[in-house]
DNA sequence: TGAATTGTTGATCAAGCAGTCAAAAATAGT
DNA sequence: ACTATTTTTGACTGCTTGATCAACAATTCA
């Protein structure tokens, strides 16, 4: 018995994901965000709680809608590991000047948010232990697969970062 | 036959930069910054300009100090290209958290700013072309020296954007 | 010494920020 | 229709931001 929700928690947080990944957490004013979501002030606090919250939910639906594609790619078991790396790389967008947010949130607020910082790295260790696990038919050294796992996530952070500069 | 300096520019600059570093373009603010680089506002502003031009001014110390010596490591001609480029990579600090100044700023300001993006995309396009330089005598296809010149360009920044993420 | 010139200072400005809150609106149960 | 409950609204708060400016200090040249 009470007044039913008007919007879409889960459309408004699309809404800000993609405000949070075109300008990046410090330029993504609340003004600006609550105009994206269609919602007021208000309602946007009492359903996320602040601006870090927000961001930081905004920034798990970006993992689970464009990472973990990604990831479910290198891990299953359709075809080689070297056949799913490259279809990994086949589909890395490098066109998308917006890059990736995870990658951009690595390179700036990662800086001076240690909670951000430290969930940023476990989702880098996800895409590592997959590129890991896509290695591991080919390469029996451990070291060597790591080291290689490694490359291949700097890679991947590379293309998108440098994406960001050709328009 | 006017007063003098009391500061010196350079310092100042320098000062700056590491505070762009840090904290990156947005979160710098101007009291962050005449505190670090110990003067007032009004000097800063004559001096600089805006803080915009103090950081076009910052970005371009940081690539004289950081980024040309890597770049001259991979053009001058001692050793063979890919021993040059195996002593740039053992060059990059894997242990600087702040990363690099360059990839930063391409992660984050280059997104709102056509100006700095310009600046980014020319001075990781000396970077690469350096890599290629240094891959000339190996390989003569232009096409895959292209190809592997921009891989390279790309796994330094995704190296030095990972660091960021491992306090 | 005094006038001219330039650098320095810190108070001040409007604008924008993240976050709060009391009042208004919309529902469900009685 | 009335009450209880919850959502929504937008004005408001105190604070910080980048930038400006008039007064003041330090120097040079005459």
């Amino acid at each position: 018995m009470a007044r039913p929700y008007s919007f879409d928690p889960k459309a408004a947080l699309e809404a800000a994901m993609h405000v949070f990944w075109q300008e990046g957490y410090d330029l993504a004013s609340l003004s600006r965000l609550q105009d994206a979501m269609g919602i007021q002030r208000g309602s946007l606090y009492q359903e996320f709680g602040s601006k870090k919250k927000l961001f930081l939910k905004a920034l798990n639906h970006y993992v689970v809608h464009f990472v973990d594609p990604g990831i479910e790619l290198l891990t299953q078991s359709g075809g080689s590991g070297r056949d799913r790396i490259k279809r990994f790389f086949d589909m890395v967008p490098t066109d998308e000047s917006r890059g990736c947010l995870l990658c951009n949130s690595a390179a700036g607020v990662a800086g001076t948010d240690d909670e951000v910082r430290q969930i940023i790295s476990m989702q880098l260790g996800r895409l590592r232990k997959a590129f890991d696990n896509a290695l591991v038919e080919e390469c029996e050294d451990q070291n060597k697969r790591r080291s290689e796992a490694e490359r291949l996530t700097q890679l991947y952070i590379g293309k998108r970062v440098e994406a960001r500069t050709i328009l």
